[in-house]
RNA sequence: CGGGGCGUAGCGUAGCCCGGUUCAUCGCGCCUGCUUUGGGAGCAGGAGGUCGCAGGUUCGAAUCCUGCCGCCCCGACCA
């Protein structure tokens, strides 16, 4: 391709609306534009870097088995009735005004529509349906460029089995497409093993990649590669000790002592020998959490624990529950249910709130002053804690979503009546399996990972072009015939040339270009090393260069690009 | 949907607080000519703006007020 004649608008300059590296430099190097909010227009680079993604991926779900189908986005809205996810989707779903049309979100409902009445014999099954497009979800808020959008690509696959076992399999072998996928990206992802949530499965793993534009916060073990999201993650953490002899309760004035650290600071005491106090409300009753020292509670791990959904109290409802405000509340004295933090586990000489604002009790001993109180697993794990598993230190860092496989079960097929008959003759449920992979997330994540200061790094595998070739002044006919020379033999060999032969750009100008857009491989052609029947060679990602005789060239460079 | 920020030429910006001969600034980019040609060139000339939109206040609004729209960030939400 020749710049000269091509649609690459670079850009100095950083917009202002860019803040995530990838969205920076897809924007500076001319692959993507906004359109609105969370609507991008991929130009002609970035759109190879999008098909070469796709290729890959269409790759490894054929080698699987895998058939590509390519289906509506505009889906009557009844089908989405049928499973009852019009509602379930809510505002996240675009409706069509002007006919009774829904934007697809995703296309479990289509790919079981087709499956319905047409698979109706196990000696059909197992099936591999797939297709690469275009998804439409209402996002409330679209973010980092093209890493949350209103419209993204997607590959999703579904599989259709006639028994757990057969989806088993298919789980499995989607597991290694994606793993292969993700390797031959060359993308440093981990996997989440998450217990199935609203979706009603019975197994799910997310393909996730550390990245400060991340929206999921995830603990991560490097040495055995334990990862779970920080909702459920678990680390070994020492607990408080319980210390030989306990103290009598005593009550302490502690004028205006709200924190925790204030109340360290006011005893001279450290946060270890405090229970912090939380208050929630779960189906109308109060629920008292105690934490030590300055834990968090998780939520989320609460509610497991409850069962159900679960609110903070608000303010004046502390007051009416305990007596106190926040800052001032405690076990002793609290008459609903109390549970406390493993960490805090039949522990004694403890500091907490009394119940009675500016007091605070010491010598609590859970054991002997706090009758039926029960202790769970409610804190959020934090950085260097140790492993679960193993052991090593934790890491807890946001990261993003690149993939997630999952075992539906009959959630779909019993709900539109897809079924088949078994070797008895007997009609069942078609067992299913979901899996996604987000396309344009691979690419940003890939740019995440490969960038230095001067711009994007590609390896030959994703790159949009294999060789930047860049004719310094095309002016000089010497110039010009050399570059057309190996511009025609690299493309005659197959080899994708990014051709710079622009006339009335500088030399400088044009190694920012090729460095932003970074090509592995960079053939710069210049009027003085054409005299000696050279050319430079500069290996984008080391910064490598060299000379190669002219007649070397295309053996040179098919060498650098194995 | 809540909180915060922003909206001035293709991009990045100054001016806004304190309305008026600095009122539409500057850099990059763009066009023409000449020079230059191995790390975003030099000189000269030039094009390009409903100051997001709509009202209002005022003799006078980019500037003050109200409403709306758009974009970004944080939060909520996320099969």
């Amino acid at each position: 391709m020749r710049l000269s004649k091509s649609f690459v608008p670079t850009l100095k300059e950083v917009p202002n609306d860019a803040v995530v590296k990838s969205h920076i430099l897809m924007l500076r190097a001319g692959m993507v534009r906004m359109l609105s909010a969370g609507i991008y227009s991929f130009l002609p680079v970035g759109y190879r870097v999008i098909r070469k993604i796709t290729e890959i991926i269409r790759e490894e779900m054929n080698a699987i088995g895998g058939q590509e189908f390519h289906l509506p986005a505009l889906n009557p809205r009844e089908i989405w009735e049928e499973t009852n996810r019009v509602e379930s989707f809510g505002d996240i779903l675009f409706h069509v005004k002007n006919r009774d049309y829904v934007l697809a979100p995703t296309h479990e409902e289509i790919m079981t529509y087709h499956a319905r009445n047409v698979l109706k014999s196990y000696k059909e099954l197992p099936q591999i349906w797939y297709q690469i497009q275009t998804k439409f979800r209402n996002e409330a808020r679209p973010r980092s460029g093209v890493i949350r959008g209103r419209q993204f690509l997607m590959k999703d696959a579904y599989t259709f089995d006639a028994t757990w076992e057969g989806l088993d399999i298919a789980y499995g072998y989607h597991d290694k497409a994606y793993r292969k996928i993700f390797d031959r990206c060359d993308l440093k992802y981990f996997v989440v093993g998450a217990s199935s949530g609203a979706m009603g499965g019975t197994g799910s793993e997310e393909f996730m990649v550390k990245s400060d534009a991340g929206e999921d916060t995830v603990a991560y073990c490097e040495h055995c590669g334990y990862a779970a999201n920080v909702e459920i993650a678990v680390s070994k953490v020492q607990g408080k000790k319980r210390e030989s002899k306990s103290e009598d309760l005593k009550e302490i004035s502690t004028p205006n002592v709200k924190s925790i650290d204030e109340l360290c600071a006011f005893l001279k005491i450290d946060e270890t020998q405090c229970a912090k106090s939380r208050v929630y409300i779960y189906d109308g009753k109060a629920v008292l959490i105690l934490m030590l020292g300055n834990d968090e509670v998780n939520e989320t791990k609460l509610e497991k624990v409850l069962g159900g959904t679960i609110r903070p109290a608000h303010p004046d409802e502390l007051k009416e529950i305990t007596g106190a405000d926040a800052g001032s509340i405690g076990p002793i004295g609290f008459t609903g249910r109390i549970i406390a933090d493993l960490r805090l586990k039949e522990s004694n000489n403890l500091y907490s709130g009394a119940n009675k604002n500016d007091f605070h009790i010491g010598g609590i001993d859970l054991s002997r002053d706090v009758k039926n109180i029960e202790y769970e697993d409610f804190r959020i794990v934090k950085s260097n804690e140790n492993c679960i598993r193993c052991g090593s230190n934790l890491e807890v860092f946001t990261s993003i979503e690149l993939g997630h496989i999952f075992k539906l079960g009959t959630k779909y097929s019993d709900s539109m009546k897809a079924m088949f008959l078994d070797e008895n003759g007997k009609e069942n449920p078609i067992i299913m399996g979901s899996y996604g992979i987000g396309v344009e997330r691979v690419m940003a994540c890939y740019i995440e990972q490969h960038n230095d200061e001067r711009g994007m790094v590609w390896d030959k595998t994703l790159a949009p072009f294999h060789i930047h070739l860049i004719g310094l002044n095309m002016r000089k006919q010497e110039v010009i015939d050399a570059t057309e020379k190996i511009y025609n033999e690299l493309t005659k060999t197959g080899i994708e040339v990014l051709f710079d032969d622009r006339v009335d750009a500088q030399a400088g100008f044009k190694f920012n270009d090729a460095d932003l857009l970074g090509m592995p491989v960079q053939v710069i052609v210049g009027d003085k090393k054409l005299k000696d029947g050279k050319v430079e060679v500069k290996i984008r990602k080391s910064g490598e260069r060299f000379d190669v005789a002219l007649n070397d060239l295309i053996g040179k460079v098919k060498e650098l690009l194995v």
